[in-house]
RNA sequence: GGACCCUUAGCUCAGUUGGUUAGAGCGUUUCCUUGACAUGGAAAAGGUCACUGGUUCGAGUCCAGUAGGGUCCACCA
């Protein structure tokens, strides 16, 4: 073995290894008889994209459940890939084009899609790249594109498929229209952000009755100009006899326009009196439609104000023309009063300006699957972890609505429908839209393309990605899905993602799979994936969201710099508990690079503490163990191995991934470092007792390697090798994570029988050294290795002492540790193996050491009055369990025992 | 307006079916460069578990309410 360094320095390891990775191929996803498939798809980040912490985040945690499942045995397969990310892209290349005044018209589609296309092979892989320091053990043979030929086969043929069955239809609908990316937004797509604006009181001057007027407040007056009609409840007394009559429209175009009664008006809302824009409001649209009302749009598709707005108005910007709006009201004594007023508004979640209501022509969708899919996690074929996302999701597909699917863009899979040349798209039928000689919807296109036209529009994003879990699998082709082996990798083991996209991506994958996947075969066949994880979102320290514009999120890059990738991820899974937001502290990753150095540290440890055994099996190191020299710390520690084994097994069956990591860093810390080690350094003394404490420590170092790997492959890796456990050329997931049971089962077959006793002498024993140390601490003594320890203890205490003396005074700093019957005026601590005493008597400040010993006396004597008061209650004794009662009962004989032996030292200090 | 979540040490958070004296990391104080590690070791200080009631022999944990914070959903002009 090459000497390991003093210091960790994860840049050239995790260089080395993941190279080596990936020339080896090792994360190619194989049908393996026998061994259960796992399965997991990333969630594609945009093209677009550079590593975020969430994304950190997330793909570790996927990285930890495939390592993890290879180590158990499975067959693991990480598919990787990105999403062409319509309207984000788009952007992004126009933003580059205005750069040098063009824009995408100058180009035409064809060319400005080419300039697409070479910007995304240019800098659509970064993120991936970025994946790859992360140590993302994905099968990049497999990396996926939602614009991939295949894939955009499988995203066509869906639009066809459910084009035939009549899910999807064309219509002119109240869209969300985002004035800036000139498209329409999904629901989803716009986020409700409140407002500081104004609301403007207008009356409205009754036609036939000059001098009456009707009082209507808005936050929108430029839109009067498109009023048809103001609206009161039909029961509103207020209005009873205006319903009917008319009045005058106060700017814009003049006009008059009628009174009308409907039930949708809030009585109780300002006047009681609405007024009626059917193309700037989806609720007036609708009042509109019930009446018959007009439709008059005063905006053009990039929010400025349009002839039909009026003199005055046309051609104003849309909010520059709200301002003037209030100016025109104010010079026609149409203004009642303005009042500042905090609304809510619709903005675009991309463009980030407030979205148009707007009447335009659509492709929509009708949802398929939707009671299956309820069922599908109502039952528990799909798990939610945490289980209370579940309700989100069916909430959202109770009160689902259809889903616009067609997108204003150049930038994305270009639906595939013709209209016959010279007809009119816009006055079609839903009967128009079925005939063949009008309308022709294919994956091919029609065969005579000369007399078509196609559609303009492009699908929405999630109309791709939704199909993911499959498409990335080859279907719909049969030799590709053959060969992606989806039968044995179908349905995906684990989904995991944030909470945020739950209706943008997880429930349409599951009503995707339902419909698509296996039809006729049964629901648990044909979902997309078993489990879901739902991660937290990550803020930063104050608690805010991590976003650009606030610049407060960390370069994930400048992270692994400074602290290694290990040291990233096992920082950001030791601060993300299940289910709960996180909020992103630094110290925590430089944590996770400690516990790498503290991991590498103790591995140096293990090597210049003697020649390695045969370290290349786990029955080649039990085979080296020598039972009969096993004392109570060689049980401890192979025991609390085991305990630690399990509770991480635990871990990953609850999704509690902090947990393990917290488990993980227990266990090696605090009882393998600070405790088994340090007792080592006596034991590797003795040639006697030298090979079995190798051993142990071989044994204890490979199944924490291998119980880390899945959270910090890189060092794990580099250790592996170093001592000695894996032979050249093969790497650490090739090996078997044994689980709790079957190591023990193993070392059991070798003569090896854990004593659990031992774990409970060994607390006790270092409960001992600790009170110990603290004795001398509390005399100035901590740094002195000369100070002589007396002990009186039982004789059964003094058995526990007596075996481990060697260990004790080197643990405790003492030259000595002696048994003595009796020992008075001397400084001592009370522990549970005997009281130890500083040799000291001449020195101790008597004063000082009363006062210690009585303030210990007292806190005792609460603990004590609580026991007894438990114990004396009648309920108590009759109603507590057996073992509970015990339990107290023994607690307070040691307390009495510990009170007796304090009374006693204090007597003794006169 | 509806739903869900959170409130535990100075800070950020664990706390798994209710059961000995409520834990961790960071920070703080004191001591230690002892031959794995100062990215380290030892010891210590620090909490009426938001509040009020209830259930129970027993509540940080279960229930109800109150206060504060957050997220999602919802067409109140």
């Amino acid at each position: 073995m090459a000497e390991i360094s003093k210091s960790y320095e994860p840049r050239d390891v995790e260089k080395k290894w993941y190279a080596a990775w990936q020339a080896a191929h090792a994360f190619a996803g194989k049908v393996a008889p026998g061994k259960e498939p796992y399965s997991i798809v990333i969630p594609p980040p945009n093209v677009t994209g550079v590593l975020t912490m969430g994304h950190v985040l997330n793909n570790t945690l996927q990285d930890i459940l495939v390592r993890r499942a290879r180590l158990e045995g499975k067959s693991a397969l990480w598919i990787p890939g990105t999403d062409h990310a319509g309207i984000a892209t788009q952007t992004v290349v126009e933003r580059e084009l205005r750069k040098q005044k063009q824009t995408r018209h100058d180009f035409g589609r064809e060319r400005f899609l080419e300039r697409v296309w070479e910007w995304r092979h240019e800098k659509g892989g970064i993120i991936l790249e970025q994946l790859r320091r992360l140590g993302a053990s994905c099968d990049w043979d497999r990396t996926q594109f939602t614009m991939d030929p295949h894939y955009s086969k499988a995203v066509l043929s869906v639009f066809v498929d459910l084009f035939g069955q009549g899910h999807i239809y064309r219509g002119k609908r109240m869209v969300n229209w985002c004035p800036v990316s000139l498209t329409a937004l999904s629901d989803e797509e716009v986020i409700m952000k409140p407002v500081n604006g104004t609301m403007y009181h207008v009356r409205y001057e009754r036609a036939d009755a000059p001098g009456q007027f009707i009082e209507v407040k808005t936050t929108r007056p430029e839109t009067i100009p498109g009023d048809v009609a103001i609206a009161v409840h039909p029961n509103d007394p207020r209005y009873a006899g205006w319903v009917g009559k008319k009045v005058r429209r106060p700017i814009g175009p003049s006009a008059e326009i009628p009174i009308i009664a409907d039930t949708a008006v809030d009585l109780e809302f300002g006047t009681g009196a609405l007024k009626i824009t059917p193309a700037h409001d989806k609720a007036d649209f609708e009042v509109g439609q019930r009446h018959n009302l007009p439709i008059i749009d005063v905006l053009n598709a990039n929010g400025t104000l349009n002839e039909l707005a009026g003199p005055g108005l046309a051609g104003l910007e849309r909010f520059a023309g709200r301002k003037k709006a209030g100016e025109l009201l104010k010079e026609r004594g149409a203004l009642v009063a303005e009042e500042p007023y905090a609304n809510n508004v619709g903005y675009s979640e991309r463009a980030d300006v407030p979205i148009e209501p707007r009447l335009t022509w659509q492709w929509w969708l009708r949802y398929p699957r939707i009671e299956e899919a309820k069922t599908a996690v109502r039952d528990g074929h799909i798990k939610f972890h945490p289980e209370r996302w579940s309700k989100v999701y069916l909430h959202w597909l109770e009160n689902i609505q259809d889903w616009c699917i067609s997108r204003q863009l150049w930038w994305g899979h270009r639906i595939p429908v013709w209209y016959r040349k010279g007809v009119d798209r816009d006055r079609l039928t839903e009967a128009d839209l079925r005939d063949s000689t009008k309308v022709h919807v294919s994956l091919e296109g029609p065969s005579d393309p000369e007399n078509w036209v196609q559609e303009d529009d492009v699908l929405d994003t999630w109309a791709s990605s939704w199909l993911w879990p499959f498409a990335t699998m080859g279907w719909p082709d049969t030799a590709a899905m053959e060969q992606a082996a989806i039968n044995y990798f179908y349905p995906t083991t684990t989904l995991v993602t944030g909470p945020d996209i739950i209706f943008f991506w997880v429930a349409r994958m599951i009503m995707a799979g339902l419909e698509f996947m296996r039809p006729g075969e049964p629901l648990e066949r044909r979902i997309p994936f078993k489990n879901v994880y739902f991660t937290g979102i990550i803020r930063d320290a104050q608690g805010r969201k991590m976003s650009k514009s606030l610049g407060n999120s960390p370069d994930p890059l400048v992270l692994i710099d400074k602290y290694g990738a290990d040291g990233l991820r096992f920082g950001i899974i030791s601060i993300a508990p299940q289910g709960q937001d996180i909020r992103f502290q630094e110290d925590r990753i430089e944590g996770g690079k400690n516990f790498c150095n503290k991991l590498w540290n103790a591995c140096r440890f293990r090597q210049i503490s003697g020649e390695a055994g045969d370290n290349s099996s786990l029955n080649a190191i039990l085979t080296r163990l020598e039972p009969a020299k096993f004392d109570a710390d060689d049980h401890a520690i192979l025991d609390r191995m085991l305990s630690t084994t399990r509770e991480v097994n635990r871990c990953f069956t609850e999704f509690e991934f902090s947990a393990a990591v917290q488990a993980l860093y227990a266990f090696f810390w605090n009882d393998f470092c600070d405790w088994y080690v340090e007792v080592s350094k006596s034991k590797l003394q003795s040639a006697d007792t030298k090979r079995n404490c190798l051993a142990i420590q071989d044994l204890v170092l490979r199944q924490t390697l291998l119980l880390l790997h899945p959270f910090i492959p890189f060092i794990t890796e580099e250790l592996w090798h170093q001592l000695g456990y894996g032979p050249e050329g093969h790497f650490i997931e090739e090996a078997r994570l044994e689980n709790a049971s079957q190591v023990a089962t193993t070392a059991h077959g070798r003569g090896l029988t854990l004593d659990r006793a031992a774990v409970a002498s060994v607390e006790r024993l270092k409960s001992f050294v600790s009170q110990a140390r603290a004795l001398k601490a509390e005399h100035n003594l901590a740094s002195r290795r000369d100070v002589k320890l007396l002990v009186t203890a039982t004789d059964a205490d003094w058995a526990v002492l007596e075996p481990n003396l060697t260990k004790l005074v080197r643990m405790a700093g003492a030259a000595e540790i002696t048994r003595r019957d009796r020992v008075d005026g001397a400084p001592a601590m009370v522990t549970p193996l005997g009281t130890v005493y500083l040799d000291l008597a001449s020195a101790v400040d008597v004063g000082a050491e009363k006062q210690r010993l009585q303030k210990e006396l007292e806190q005792l004597a609460k603990h004590i009055a609580g026991t007894e008061a438990r114990l004396a209650n009648k309920a108590f004794a009759d109603k507590a369990p057996a073992a509970v009662i015990d339990g107290a009962k023994k607690q307070l004989a040691e307390q009495h025992a510990k009170r007796t032996e304090l009374e006693r030292l204090l007597n003794a200090l006169g």
